[in-house]
DNA sequence: CTACTATTGCAATTTTGTCGCAATTTGTTA
DNA sequence: TAACAAATTGCGACAAAATTGCAATAGTAG
């Protein structure tokens, strides 16, 4: 995965600095990961570039930000793991990935009933868990 | 509206004042309103006061906070208005609003399907509308 | 290795949101 | 309606989050 991305980044004419693998190996390991998680998770990389690092995650498709709560969060985009959504416990915060082929057929068909064309979408559950509930 | 809300303030004891009523007008009018939004809409209401006021609405189920593009605006709650979701045009900037009983129903089988007990949901849908497709 | 360009850290700044408190407004009671 | 108590607001200071310009550094190509 590091690989992969590393030479995405070449190719698209960006160094794969150390820098920048140090943010995308918090993010990997972190995901969905807040800006502060990270930012706190890399102290020896700079506030500033840790944003314009995720920025520049972001335009190449490599990550993508997501809601969970109401801030968002980081994580890899959908090119790099299997599209997704979240459902975020109100009481303990745990966050649980979820893919449901109904719930994209119904927003897909939504969508095109409206005369839309989706490009993307953002889903987010807020709930209980089971520990919780 | 606003005086079905006014009621509803003064029943929870809470004064119904020119400065509330002033922010529910900029929300019924703006709706989804992003925080600048509405404080630049308000000149003569202080920063601080649209903030604690619009955290009142969302108190009382009156207003809540959804998502559109990255940053979360303050719309009436369910409560006021028909549940829905945006369609939101990347060209033309454009929210359409859409209510799909097949959306609600696909999201609410995941959750329990997970043993998760869903206390609201938020989608958003990114795309090209009709006229901009 | 040298020279050029991209990247980073740093410091300053802007934006966003919060807090305590004094002044004002609102609601109540007489 | 006058006056008091409680709720609400504005103000100013502050804190946190995010952005920017620029100089120093690291990466890359020849």
């Amino acid at each position: 995965m590091e690989l992969e991305i590393k030479n995405l980044l070449k190719q698209q004419g960006f160094s794969a600095t150390k820098t920048r693998m140090a943010v995308l190996g918090a993010i990997l390991k972190m995901q969905p990961a807040s800006m502060q998680q990270l930012i706190s998770a890399l102290p020896d990389v700079d506030r500033a570039t840790v944003y314009r690092t995720v920025d520049l995650f972001v335009e190449l498709n490599i990550a993508k930000k997501v809601h969970t709560g109401f801030k968002y969060r980081v994580e890899l985009s959908d090119s790099f793991q299997e599209h997704h959504h979240h459902l975020t416990c109100l009481r303990c915060g745990t966050v649980l990935d979820v893919h449901t082929p109904e719930i994209e057929y119904a927003i897909d068909q939504t969508a095109s009933s409206n005369g839309f064309r989706p490009v993307r979408h953002d889903l987010e559950i807020i709930g209980y868990c089971a520990q919780c509930s």
